[in-house]
DNA sequence: CAGCGTTTGGTCAAGAGGAACACAAACCCG
DNA sequence: CGGGTTTGTGTTCCTCTTGACCAAACGCTG
């Protein structure tokens, strides 16, 4: 029961209901059979018939000859997702890189381009002209024969959902950049524009490619200098009022820690994030990647300073995830980004601080593994927003009604 | 989009859905004209016409002809939940008392009885022996019309939403104890026993009936001794995988703090609860209720002491606040039981904490407010999820369908 | 107080969409 | 090669909502 949108079924919204349950399903599993598709949904052969009809003359899914053998019984059509025709472009704001992609129906990434950039504060519009020019040539290859359906772009600050603003990105030096806008005006697509925070889109990627297929409670944290996260609730990604939910790396575990970029004191992103580790580890904190790395062929070569480093570190992920783990109760916590590659050497610290932090009903209940995307999650997770309008009403996107003839009088 | 129940809509799924859409608004907003309906749902005249005509032929609804005064046209008759014929029973456990209600359809509280309780360790079958003791009068009283749809029980714990087995209830020294099955053994009522966090019920309450009506993004704060809270994330209840989610007295925020009741250092509850707010009054941490009370006169009436120790129990309130702040983006936060009689002392510190610990984009949008429902609060939640069956599915307590009888060949 | 405009209810035919059923097709297996 | 099984195809039926038309009930106005 929500309170939002009470709104009554009309006999229009069910076909409508019914063609985005076929293409979520077909657009997350990839190909599935005619009767697979029976009994995902729960409709009948003739429903699914007629809709598959539907979406294949919209150019949206193709059927074909089923492969499959040794099943008994007339073979099913395989429905494929068209990654041809409907694609979205995927842009991400990242802290040492700037990445692009077209994705297409169903997942398929047709191209991807990374290249890295330098920290430091930079000009929006100068970063969205580095994007556009990557962009560019992926566009011209695939706009032949594919329609842009959507434009969604992951962007390393605090994002405003309604608009696409950046609040405040303190890797950017940006506070109240019009982002969305900004894009729209530079790549002149004429397609939605939607931007949202890379923890969220990362969540958003494992959640729907990743290590949390299937799971309905996820918590995602990632992070390198700043630390962010995103929330799946019930298998929805959690926004809040303004869309700014999701900022775990901003809890405050220590009352007399230091000071956070966000202006307050003792976040956990203090403790836990890229400069907490290489002070640890006797490094410059400001040492950004590549003194990460070092820190790890450090412990991987058995370095104590290294390894210790990694254990306090460790231990504070725990505390951290222990307060969020009694706070939403999730079945599956995932690593990401530099968590990801701390995994193997905190695992254990995460573990204890789990079992002695979070209480006994949802830490037992809840396994934490390292992501499955790698850096690409976020970029990926936009890829996933920017079907969303497709996924919803796929009718927006088919040929007009193929206006059935009938014989008159027949 | 979720990735739970990517169940097609089947024709008959419509009518049940618009059923429960009318008879949820009916319920949640009291007395609707039907034209009213008709805008809110977005359903047409004749389609209200027919889905109203079911509910009061089931029982559900009434019509009567409305008494709209200096309205044009043609008066629209009033649609009233029937809070007579459709009662649910709803239980509360509290620290210091307990509670049995007889609530009908649309909310309205028919019978509420509360008894003090003496803290410290009970028997489950006591003590839900004494809930039927004190359910038993209402129940006859009001059963010759009424049907009992379900029990709702707001319980002093953590609760598994599956089964209703209370994990833990330190209050109370509980471990485990199947507290769904023990009432429905002793209530013998023969409908679904729903078992819920009280804080989680709260929020729900608070949410539906009280302080943040219309609102899609809440927490709740309420506690006594224990800190609870729940959560209402895009207009629903945050429940987690295993119901356990919106123990947000269990956040740590303090890691050289003391020792909290669930093992864990430093949890929330123990710098904001009742015994915290004692201890820096001067008081026995376990003086209770009474205690508490005299902490208040204390304040109200110019104490240094009670008012220093409010100042510093609403620091670490607004502190803890903003944590969850940045992590969930609220546009509303509601204090419950301790905290919201504690809010007229220490709205100060809150707003303080709140901006200055709380990032600009979330911390701007929310505003903190009392709690409306009072004590009351969990106990009319519980009453709202007994009923939670009834409005999702309308149709299985309407009437055998009236056979729409035709004449054979027309 | 009668007439008018307005708003809403009542009724019924039409349209849309899924369900149910019977039949045909395509595969496996022996 | 024929039986069994599974699934697609096509038709009919049923349910539910819509839309249109008319009637009813109210306020307003002269």
């Amino acid at each position: 029961m929500t309170s939002r949108e009470a709104s009554g079924q009309r006999s229009e919204t069910v076909r409508r209901a019914n063609l985005s349950t076929i293409l979520q399903e077909l657009h997350l599993h990839g190909p599935l059979s005619r009767s697979e598709l029976v009994s995902r949904t729960g409709l009948t052969r003739s429903a699914i018939r007629g809709l598959i009809g539907e979406l294949a003359s919209g150019g949206l899914v193709t059927e074909e000859r089923s492969a499959s053998i040794g099943a008994p019984g007339r073979p099913s059509p395989l429905s494929r997702p068209r990654a041809d025709r409907h694609v979205v472009l995927a842009l991400e704001i990242a802290i040492d890189s700037l990445a692009v992609a077209l994705v297409g129906l169903g997942g398929e990434v047709l191209e991807l381009q990374r290249v890295d950039r330098a920290r430091g504060h930079l000009d929006a519009d100068r970063l969205v002209d580095d994007l556009a020019r990557l962009a560019r040539p992926l566009l011209e290859r695939q706009a032949q024969r594919a329609a842009v359906v959507g434009i969604g772009l992951s962007m390393v600050g605090v994002v405003r959902a309604s608009d696409g603003m950046i609040r405040v990105a303190p890797n950017l030096g940006w506070r109240d950049v019009p982002l969305a806008d900004v894009v729209a005006r530079k790549l002149r697509l004429d397609v939605p524009v939607t931007v949202a925070n890379d923890g969220d889109l990362g969540a958003l990627a494992e959640h729907r490619r990743g290590a949390a297929i299937g799971v309905d409670d996820v918590i995602y944290v990632a992070g390198e200098v700043g630390v962010g996260g995103g929330v799946i609730v019930a298998g929805r990604r959690l926004e809040g009022a303004g869309g700014y939910a999701g900022e775990i790396g901003h809890i405050r575990v220590n009352p007399s820690g230091s000071e956070c970029r966000c202006g307050a004191r003792g976040c956990w992103e203090t403790e836990v994030g890229e400069r907490a580790l290489l002070r640890r580890a006797g490094q410059r904190p400001t040492g950004g990647r590549a003194a990460v790395d070092g820190v790890f062929r450090a412990a991987a070569g058995g370095s104590p300073v290294a390894l210790d480093a990694l254990t306090a570190t460790g231990e504070w992920l725990g505390t951290g995830l222990a307060s969020i783990v009694n706070v939403f109760n999730p079945s599956l916590i995932v690593l990401g980004s530099l968590f990801g590659r701390m995994h193997p050497y905190v695992s254990a610290q995460v573990e204890q601080a789990l079992s002695s932090g979070a209480m006994d009903a949802p830490g037992e209940m809840v396994r934490v593994v390292p992501a499955a995307l790698g850096e690409d999650a976020p970029l990926l997770g936009a890829a996933e927003l920017a079907f969303e309008p497709l996924l919803i009403d796929p009718a927006g996107w088919l040929a007009p009604r193929p206006a059935l003839v009938r014989v008159a009088g027949a």
